[in-house]
DNA sequence: GCTATTTGACCCGG
DNA sequence: CCGGGTCAAATAGC
């Protein structure tokens, strides 16, 4: 531990060194600093995530015990490698399996992350319409304290390809431009695009009262295209983890290669703030665009930044300490989930900080 | 006619 | 008992 302690400070510096200048680079942004500067700034904020990264690659190396320990010894029973239903749903499912007389809709704690994303609809975008995976609507809440219903969303091939992510998108009291998303479940299902990347969970289709686009099942095309905007859109993820069961859980960083960064199209600069959280556990990781982070209950937070920009990344903060993040975070490849096929595309996948790819934020 | 959405009822956990 | 999540019949759209 001794050691960990080192590499986490280090760890922990260097990601706080990447959000304050984060918080530099947003700053120039609002004022007419100019673009050497911005460049400079990022350079220096795609270094120090650069530097966390290695570090946590490193600690990964080692088998730093404590990181990697808690992810072998995840349960099964709450991920299954790909198919299975993490949620409530599959326990629901499984019953079904084992006895079909017991309807039991137990509830279960499932790992679950949450993403934020914003609608900035002024140019008459309507708002984030897919995230990659085509889902159906199952149902609608009204939610004690919010303003908006909360909208329930499972995949469309759950039937088909036994595919049990879920997702919940609740529209912001304050800003209505902004859908809170929580995904659950990993996605078993084949309908990961190809351009795409981890989508991340990500938005989708919003309250009845947005605009919602059809999920055609066969249709890819727009799946792909879908894709694209995320990424416009801006992630940020935090991970929430109440599930005691899973305390630490890797994390993956994942980032929109520049490919897709050219995506939009200045016409309508339609943009989108999109963040993602991840909460407990394995994610799915199918998804999981951001990261993860473990920790306990606490979140990190990547905030994104306002609808203007499209790429970058805001700062990050954290409501918490970043630490617990930190000493969670950290294995991508031992993550539990490991089954990981980011399809992402590039990048991130071994050891290149994705942040590398120059055009990452522009 | 088929599939997705809507929406009230039902179920579960706290 | 209440709030949240899911089911499933009814309805809408293609």
């Amino acid at each position: 531990m001794e050691n960990g302690l080192n590499w986490e400070q280090t760890l922990i510096n260097e990601l706080a060194q990447g959000m304050e200048l984060a918080k530099q680079l947003r700053a120039h942004l609002n004022s007419t600093s100019s673009a050497e500067s911005r460049e400079i700034l990022l350079q220096r904020i795609l270094s120090s995530y650069e530097k966390a990264f290695m570090i946590l690659k490193w600690s990964r190396s080692i088998g730093h015990p404590q990181l990697s320990a808690p992810i072998t010894n995840l349960p099964e029973s709450s991920i299954s490698g790909d198919g299975s239903p993490q949620s409530e749903e599959f326990d629901r499912g499984f019953k079904d399996q084992q006895d079909q007389n017991d309807v039991s809709k137990k509830r279960k704690v499932l790992p679950t992350w949450t993403g934020q994303v914003r609608v900035c609809s002024e140019n008459g975008f309507e708002g984030p319409t897919e995230d990659g995976y085509s889902w159906r609507k199952y149902g609608q809440k009204d939610i004690l304290g919010a303003k908006y219903p909360r909208s329930y969303y499972r995949c469309t091939y759950r039937s088909l390809q036994n595919c049990w992510a879920t997702k919940q998108v609740q529209r912001s009291d304050d800003d209505p431009t902004i859908f809170e998303i929580i995904y659950r479940g990993r996605h078993s299902c084949n309908q990961t695009p190809h351009t795409a990347p981890p989508p991340p969970p990500s938005s989708s289709s919003l309250d009845k009262q947005e605009s919602k686009p059809k999920n055609n099942p066969n249709n890819y095309q727009q799946q792909q295209q879908s894709q694209n905007m995320f990424f416009n859109f801006r992630t940020s993820s935090r991970v929430d983890t109440d599930d005691s069961d899973n305390r630490d859980m890797a994390s993956h960083f994942e980032f929109p290669s520049t490919s897709s960064l050219g995506w939009n199209n200045g016409e309508n600069n339609a943009s989108f703030a999109f963040s993602t959280l991840v909460s407990d556990s394995i994610l799915e990781s199918c998804c999981l665009p951001s990261f993860v982070s473990p920790a306990t209950s606490e979140t990190s937070y990547f905030p994104v930044p306002p609808c203007q920009v499209m790429n970058g990344f805001g700062m990050v903060h954290s409501e918490s300490d970043l630490t617990d993040i930190i000493s969670s975070n950290t294995s991508a490849t031992n993550s539990p989930i490991v089954d990981l096929d980011f399809s992402i595309d590039p990048v991130v996948q071994d050891s290149h900080f994705p942040f590398d790819n120059p055009g990452f934020f522009n």
